[in-house]
DNA sequence: CGTTCGGGCTGGATCGTTCTAGGTCTGCCT
DNA sequence: AGGCAGACCTAGAACGATCCAGCCCGAACG
């Protein structure tokens, strides 16, 4: 920095604040100040900035590597932050390195705010944690924490999905459900009110996260006066599902319908081609805020939209 | 600091020594020290260590975070530098943040050395980022740059998938190739050479890289004459490929052999269980050592496994 | 007994920035 | 002419750690 200050003539101050874009250098200096640079190649070290800035203007954010709807969330994540002058750190969190590594990693590094997406984390956990920093949970259900937490609709969109099939004309809809996962009782919830509404049959039978879990369930969705339309958990077991009734000469959507839920990159596989419940897309439209101290149990919970594909 | 140096009663350097674990502090002040930082709940501000050592001891790391592939790589990586006092700072880049801006970004916090999972970078911007950083790419082919270069050995693999089907006794062996994409060269090279050297003849059909490429092949594939076993471009294609074979009203893998490539999460669902060439596991076993600078073209590739699988 | 040695500890300089307080100059108003 | 505002710029003090040179002191040595 000293080296471009002295081939412009300035001082190292004047070279900030050029280099920042703030105010108060002249449009002469300025030029000069940004060609000494370019010439030095000369970039400003950014653990330096980060030190002495009292705001870091960054912030930390956790996710499990290996799982697809995370990167999605995460991409999302960058899109949202483009321009505000606020950067991501990321820090994964994988079989070698547990969360509570990757949210120490973060508050060493000082960030202003700590994005949890699904963690794993007791909720004791994750109330310390909210007495520290302000802290944003994503894709998990979670109650009581002083944390925001931002997560789809788990049963508005079971109920869209379920009232999705009864559009069609199905009166035997049963659900896959997800024993214990995080999301399960909502989804359950929402199929049975669906149902229960439309003065129809509540049929629950035992499904799971993984396509095994829907190869597993087969038999008894298969089996003669079985339900004519489905709502798998998620999409890994509504393809499993959607496999073993094809392999068992089935036509879908013609004999069976199957619905999906996470609009997951399973369901765009052509070969799979499902019907599934999306969030919503990472795309423009969110209204962007500060993330800051809230109440404690605030959320901010977007509807789902209704469902789209083939299948 | 100063505050655990008042309460333990030392010197700041003192405080360092013990938190940094280096030798020079009797075990009664080490004690001493370690209680007033637990007392305090003080943790050492990363960004200025980082800011006075020469060294940052840090990996810069670029992935696209869209790619399963690549998280597991990313995954390893971590494995790989636990316990060694290195450090990654992941910089993913995704549809809203180029390549370049990671590349940035990672230069700006003085890491010692970059590596780039499978960089979309033209050859000339990764020859100059070599000559300014110690560079190591994975997953791709690059000659002449001044870069360690990892990746597996595709010809090599392509040869022993195609040699596991001539062992199972199939003569008609077809291969779905990958066109221009990364790899496919070596792929083809390798199966050409192991068929060549059965002294049968070598059967090339337009693949691709998506599950809807497989499907697109089949017809050809399942054309009567057709092979009875085909190695595909990569487990997408060949889960297509299987899946529209399968709806044919094929049993594979009686009728046909089919092998994909990559040992992605693909190949590991159930409803596809696809036999698939590996890169040979994350795990232990690697040797490690320092990135360091190399002279141009040297590279560590590794030789494939055996195939393993059922399909 | 004087010297050396080395372990333990400390003060102060330092890393590369940004921030604060102030300094200079010009032009305009009274 | 004096005062004042505002634009532009700068010196030097932070930020929070690590590194370096050197001090102190008891033990070992000749």
């Amino acid at each position: 920095m000293a080296d471009v200050a002295a081939r412009a003539g300035v001082s190292r101050a004047l070279v900030s604040i050029v280099l920042r874009g703030a105010p108060g250098a002249s449009p002469a200096n300025r030029e000069r100040v940004l060609r000494a640079a370019a010439e030095l190649d000369y970039h400003p070290d950014h653990r330096a900035r980060l030190l002495r800035s009292a705001r870091t203007r960054t912030l930390g954010v956790v996710h499990a590597l290996h799982r697809p709807f995370h990167a999605e969330l995460v991409e999302a994540l960058y899109g949202a932050v483009e321009g505000t002058g606020w950067r991501l750190a990321l820090e994964p969190s994988a079989g070698s390195r547990p969360e509570r590594a990757a949210v120490r990693a973060l508050l060493d590094l000082r960030c202003e705010a700590v994005l949890l997406v699904g963690p794993a984390l007791p909720r004791a956990d994750l109330a310390e944690l909210a007495g520290r920093v302000p802290l944003v949970v994503l894709a998990r259900a979670l109650r009581g924490v002083a944390a925001d937490v931002v997560r789809t609709d788990d049963e508005a969109g079971a109920r869209a999905a379920v009232e999705h099939l009864l559009g069609l004309g199905h009166e035997r809809v049963a659900h896959l459900d997800g024993g214990r996962a995080p999301g399960a009782a909502e989804r359950r919830r929402g199929v049975r009110a669906a149902l229960t509404a439309a003065g129809l049959p509540v049929t629950l039978l035992p499904g799971g996260l993984t396509d095994a879990d829907g190869v597993r369930a087969a038999p008894a969705v298969l089996a003669p006066g079985g339900p004519g339309a489905v709502l798998a958990f998620n999409d890994a077991c509504a393809a499993g599902l959607l496999a073993a009734a094809r392999a068992a000469g089935r036509d879908v959507p013609a004999d069976l319908s199957v619905v999906g839920y996470d609009d997951s990159a399973v369901a765009a596989l052509s070969t799979v081609a499902l019907t599934t419940v999306g969030g919503g897309g990472g795309g423009g439209g969110g209204r962007r805020r500060r993330a800051a101290r809230r109440p404690p149990g605030a959320r901010a919970a977007p509807a789902p939209p209704p469902p789209a594909g083939a299948g």
